[in-house]
DNA sequence: TCCCTATGCATCGTTTATCTATGTATAATG
DNA sequence: CATTATACATAGATAAACGATGCATAGGGA
Protein backbone atom coordinates (compact mmCIF):
# COMPACT_ATOMS: atom_id res chain seq x y z
CA UNK A 1 0.00 0.00 0.00
CA UNK A 2 1.18 3.36 -1.15
CA UNK A 3 1.88 5.52 2.26
CA UNK A 4 1.58 8.41 0.67
CA UNK A 5 -2.31 7.60 0.22
CA UNK A 6 -2.58 7.83 4.17
CA UNK A 7 -1.31 11.21 3.94
CA UNK A 8 -3.81 13.55 5.33
CA UNK A 9 -6.30 11.17 6.67
CA UNK A 10 -4.42 9.48 10.00
CA UNK A 11 -5.20 12.95 12.41
CA UNK A 12 -9.11 11.38 11.18
CA UNK A 13 -8.70 8.39 11.99
CA UNK A 14 -6.81 8.88 15.25
CA UNK A 15 -10.11 10.92 16.35
CA UNK A 16 -12.87 8.26 15.06
CA UNK A 17 -11.05 5.75 16.88
CA UNK A 18 -11.04 8.00 20.37
CA UNK A 19 -14.68 9.18 19.13
CA UNK A 20 -15.47 5.02 20.05
CA UNK A 21 -13.63 4.85 23.43
CA UNK A 22 -10.89 6.37 24.89
CA UNK A 23 -7.88 4.41 24.42
CA UNK A 24 -3.93 4.69 24.96
CA UNK A 25 -1.25 4.70 22.18
CA UNK A 26 0.16 0.98 21.98
CA UNK A 27 -3.65 -0.32 21.45
CA UNK A 28 -4.39 2.50 18.82
CA UNK A 29 -1.81 0.54 16.74
CA UNK A 30 -2.67 -2.53 17.19
CA UNK A 31 -6.52 -1.75 16.66
CA UNK A 32 -5.24 0.04 13.48
CA UNK A 33 -4.25 -3.37 12.28
CA UNK A 34 -7.00 -4.96 13.21
CA UNK A 35 -10.20 -3.04 12.34
CA UNK A 36 -7.96 -2.20 8.73
CA UNK A 37 -7.08 -5.66 8.16
CA UNK A 38 -4.01 -5.01 7.78
CA UNK A 39 -4.15 -2.72 5.02
CA UNK A 40 -3.43 0.42 7.38
CA UNK A 41 -0.15 0.30 9.73
CA UNK A 42 0.03 2.98 11.99
CA UNK A 43 4.05 3.64 13.44
CA UNK A 44 4.88 5.07 16.78
CA UNK A 45 6.57 7.54 15.37
CA UNK A 46 3.70 8.71 13.28
CA UNK A 47 1.32 8.32 16.46
CA UNK A 48 2.71 10.36 19.30
CA UNK A 49 3.68 13.17 18.07
CA UNK A 50 0.31 13.38 16.10
CA UNK A 51 -1.25 12.52 19.49
CA UNK A 52 0.87 15.56 21.49
CA UNK A 53 -0.22 17.29 19.01
CA UNK A 54 -3.88 17.28 19.00
CA UNK A 55 -3.78 17.63 22.95
CA UNK A 56 -1.94 20.79 22.65
CA UNK A 57 -5.05 22.44 19.98
CA UNK A 58 -7.34 20.79 22.72
CA UNK A 59 -8.84 18.64 20.65
CA UNK A 60 -8.13 15.37 22.53
CA UNK A 61 -7.30 14.99 26.53
CA UNK A 62 -5.31 12.45 28.37
CA UNK A 63 -5.06 11.15 31.94
CA UNK A 64 -2.48 8.44 33.15
CA UNK A 65 -4.49 5.39 33.97
CA UNK A 66 -2.56 1.91 35.80
CA UNK A 67 -4.38 -1.56 34.70
CA UNK A 68 -3.22 -5.01 34.85
CA UNK A 69 0.09 -3.78 36.77
CA UNK A 70 0.92 -1.34 33.77
CA UNK A 71 1.00 2.48 33.24
CA UNK A 72 -0.67 3.46 30.49
CA UNK A 73 -1.57 7.00 28.76
CA UNK A 74 -5.31 7.07 28.04
CA UNK A 75 -6.38 9.81 25.37
CA UNK A 76 -10.21 11.16 24.91
CA UNK A 77 -11.66 12.89 22.39
CA UNK A 78 -12.63 16.40 23.40
CA UNK A 79 -15.94 18.57 22.02
CA UNK A 80 -13.57 20.67 19.54
CA UNK A 81 -12.06 17.27 18.91
CA UNK A 82 -15.77 16.15 17.79
CA UNK A 83 -16.08 19.42 15.79
CA UNK A 84 -12.56 18.77 13.58
CA UNK A 85 -13.67 15.25 13.10
CA UNK A 86 -17.22 16.31 11.56
CA UNK A 87 -15.30 18.62 9.46
CA UNK A 88 -12.82 15.94 8.90
CA UNK A 89 -15.14 12.96 7.43
CA UNK A 90 -16.75 15.81 5.83
CA UNK A 91 -13.40 16.60 3.57
CA UNK A 92 -12.56 13.51 3.00
CA UNK A 93 -16.16 12.56 1.73
CA UNK A 94 -15.90 15.63 -0.93
CA UNK A 95 -12.14 14.19 -1.72
CA UNK A 96 -13.42 10.38 -2.60
CA UNK A 97 -16.59 11.18 -4.52
CA UNK A 98 -14.32 13.57 -6.59
CA UNK A 99 -11.49 11.48 -7.05
CA UNK A 100 -13.94 8.29 -8.21
CA UNK A 101 -15.89 10.68 -10.41
CA UNK A 102 -12.70 11.24 -12.36
CA UNK A 103 -12.03 8.04 -11.83
CA UNK A 104 -15.25 6.29 -13.51
CA UNK A 105 -14.98 9.04 -16.14
CA UNK B 1 -9.36 20.93 0.58
CA UNK B 2 -6.74 19.71 2.25
CA UNK B 3 -3.80 19.52 -0.40
CA UNK B 4 -2.06 16.33 1.47
CA UNK B 5 -5.06 14.31 0.80
CA UNK B 6 -3.90 14.48 -2.64
CA UNK B 7 -0.54 12.46 -1.91
CA UNK B 8 -0.33 9.44 -3.96
CA UNK B 9 -3.25 10.44 -5.85
CA UNK B 10 -1.43 12.72 -8.49
CA UNK B 11 0.29 10.64 -10.40
CA UNK B 12 -3.21 8.61 -10.83
CA UNK B 13 -5.12 11.03 -11.94
CA UNK B 14 -2.16 12.73 -14.46
CA UNK B 15 -2.31 9.46 -16.06
CA UNK B 16 -6.07 8.74 -15.75
CA UNK B 17 -6.19 11.68 -18.10
CA UNK B 18 -3.68 10.85 -20.59
CA UNK B 19 -5.64 7.30 -20.51
CA UNK B 20 -8.52 9.32 -22.40
CA UNK B 21 -6.42 11.29 -25.18
CA UNK B 22 -3.12 12.38 -25.31
CA UNK B 23 -2.95 16.14 -23.86
CA UNK B 24 -0.31 18.36 -23.12
CA UNK B 25 0.71 20.26 -19.73
CA UNK B 26 -1.30 23.85 -19.67
CA UNK B 27 -4.43 21.90 -20.88
CA UNK B 28 -3.91 19.25 -18.37
CA UNK B 29 -3.86 21.88 -15.31
CA UNK B 30 -7.21 23.69 -16.72
CA UNK B 31 -8.89 20.19 -17.25
CA UNK B 32 -8.14 19.46 -13.33
CA UNK B 33 -10.03 21.80 -12.57
CA UNK B 34 -12.69 21.43 -14.84
CA UNK B 35 -13.52 17.74 -14.09
CA UNK B 36 -12.75 17.77 -10.33
CA UNK B 37 -15.38 20.70 -10.32
CA UNK B 38 -12.64 23.00 -9.02
CA UNK B 39 -12.13 20.48 -6.00
CA UNK B 40 -8.65 19.51 -7.17
CA UNK B 41 -6.23 22.17 -8.70
CA UNK B 42 -3.33 21.02 -10.69
CA UNK B 43 -0.29 23.41 -10.07
CA UNK B 44 2.49 23.79 -12.34
CA UNK B 45 5.46 22.65 -9.71
CA UNK B 46 3.84 19.59 -9.12
CA UNK B 47 2.21 18.91 -12.69
CA UNK B 48 5.96 19.64 -15.18
CA UNK B 49 7.86 17.50 -12.55
CA UNK B 50 5.80 14.23 -12.49
CA UNK B 51 5.46 14.55 -16.47
CA UNK B 52 9.19 14.36 -16.88
CA UNK B 53 9.50 11.76 -14.18
CA UNK B 54 6.66 9.89 -15.69
CA UNK B 55 8.44 9.62 -19.41
CA UNK B 56 11.82 8.82 -17.75
CA UNK B 57 9.94 5.80 -16.05
CA UNK B 58 8.46 5.14 -19.79
CA UNK B 59 5.11 5.50 -18.83
CA UNK B 60 4.34 8.44 -20.69
CA UNK B 61 6.00 9.78 -24.09
CA UNK B 62 6.05 13.09 -25.62
CA UNK B 63 5.63 15.30 -28.61
CA UNK B 64 5.48 18.27 -29.58
CA UNK B 65 2.79 19.70 -31.75
CA UNK B 66 2.48 23.05 -33.03
CA UNK B 67 -1.53 24.13 -33.36
CA UNK B 68 -3.00 27.93 -33.58
CA UNK B 69 0.04 29.22 -33.90
CA UNK B 70 1.24 27.86 -30.43
CA UNK B 71 4.13 25.23 -29.35
CA UNK B 72 3.16 22.68 -27.28
CA UNK B 73 4.32 19.22 -25.66
CA UNK B 74 1.73 16.48 -25.70
CA UNK B 75 1.83 13.65 -23.94
CA UNK B 76 0.53 9.68 -24.68
CA UNK B 77 0.21 7.02 -22.33
CA UNK B 78 2.32 4.32 -23.07
CA UNK B 79 1.60 0.14 -22.37
CA UNK B 80 3.88 0.29 -19.55
CA UNK B 81 2.10 3.32 -18.49
CA UNK B 82 -1.46 1.62 -18.61
CA UNK B 83 -0.49 -1.30 -16.33
CA UNK B 84 0.76 1.28 -13.75
CA UNK B 85 -2.44 3.07 -13.75
CA UNK B 86 -4.48 -0.47 -13.57
CA UNK B 87 -2.04 -0.99 -10.41
CA UNK B 88 -2.50 2.15 -8.92
CA UNK B 89 -6.42 2.45 -9.30
CA UNK B 90 -6.35 -1.00 -7.64
CA UNK B 91 -4.65 0.05 -4.67
CA UNK B 92 -6.78 3.29 -4.48
CA UNK B 93 -10.18 1.36 -4.13
CA UNK B 94 -8.73 -1.08 -1.87
CA UNK B 95 -7.39 1.95 0.50
CA UNK B 96 -10.92 4.03 -0.22
CA UNK B 97 -12.66 1.35 1.16
CA UNK B 98 -10.64 0.59 3.67
CA UNK B 99 -11.15 4.18 4.76
CA UNK B 100 -14.77 3.67 4.31
CA UNK B 101 -14.97 0.96 6.60
CA UNK B 102 -13.11 2.99 9.26
CA UNK B 103 -15.24 5.81 8.90
CA UNK B 104 -18.36 3.95 9.09
CA UNK B 105 -17.95 2.12 11.87
C1' DT C 1 1.73 51.50 -30.44
C1' DC C 2 1.91 49.72 -25.96
C1' DC C 3 0.63 47.19 -22.08
C1' DC C 4 -1.63 43.62 -19.83
C1' DT C 5 -3.48 39.08 -19.76
C1' DA C 6 -3.60 34.35 -21.33
C1' DT C 7 -1.04 30.70 -22.91
C1' DG C 8 2.82 27.47 -22.39
C1' DC C 9 7.00 25.08 -20.39
C1' DA C 10 10.29 24.79 -16.69
C1' DT C 11 12.96 24.58 -12.12
C1' DC C 12 14.52 25.72 -7.36
C1' DG C 13 13.74 25.91 -2.63
C1' DT C 14 10.25 25.28 1.07
C1' DT C 15 6.94 22.88 3.66
C1' DT C 16 5.22 19.06 6.17
C1' DA C 17 3.32 14.26 7.04
C1' DT C 18 5.00 10.02 7.80
C1' DC C 19 8.59 6.69 8.67
C1' DT C 20 13.04 4.65 10.42
C1' DA C 21 15.84 4.17 13.99
C1' DT C 22 16.71 4.49 18.47
C1' DG C 23 16.13 5.01 23.51
C1' DT C 24 14.11 3.91 28.02
C1' DA C 25 11.46 1.06 31.25
C1' DT C 26 8.63 -2.79 33.09
C1' DA C 27 5.92 -7.28 32.88
C1' DA C 28 5.48 -11.78 31.20
C1' DT C 29 7.28 -15.99 29.34
C1' DG C 30 10.19 -19.95 28.54
C1' DC D 1 17.91 -15.48 33.25
C1' DA D 2 17.23 -14.01 28.66
C1' DT D 3 14.00 -12.85 25.31
C1' DT D 4 9.64 -10.97 23.92
C1' DA D 5 5.61 -8.05 24.54
C1' DT D 6 4.01 -3.96 26.34
C1' DA D 7 4.30 1.12 26.64
C1' DC D 8 5.80 5.95 25.78
C1' DA D 9 8.89 9.09 23.41
C1' DT D 10 11.88 11.80 20.03
C1' DA D 11 15.43 13.03 16.44
C1' DG D 12 16.66 12.76 11.81
C1' DA D 13 15.53 11.13 7.03
C1' DT D 14 12.40 10.87 3.14
C1' DA D 15 9.49 12.48 -0.36
C1' DA D 16 5.20 14.68 -2.44
C1' DA D 17 3.18 18.81 -3.44
C1' DC D 18 3.44 23.71 -3.52
C1' DG D 19 4.98 28.71 -3.95
C1' DA D 20 7.72 31.64 -6.30
C1' DT D 21 9.94 32.79 -10.10
C1' DG D 22 11.72 32.81 -14.84
C1' DC D 23 11.29 32.96 -19.86
C1' DA D 24 8.76 33.37 -24.23
C1' DT D 25 4.86 34.35 -27.44
C1' DA D 26 -0.06 35.53 -28.87
C1' DG D 27 -3.98 38.33 -28.48
C1' DG D 28 -6.92 42.09 -27.07
C1' DG D 29 -7.95 46.59 -25.44
C1' DA D 30 -6.72 51.48 -24.62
Amino acid sequence: MNKELLKGTTEMMILKMLERQPTYGYEMIKNFELVSNGVFSLKEGTLYPILHALEKKGHIESYWHDQEGRKRKYYRITDEGMLSLKEKQSEWGTFASTMNVILDH
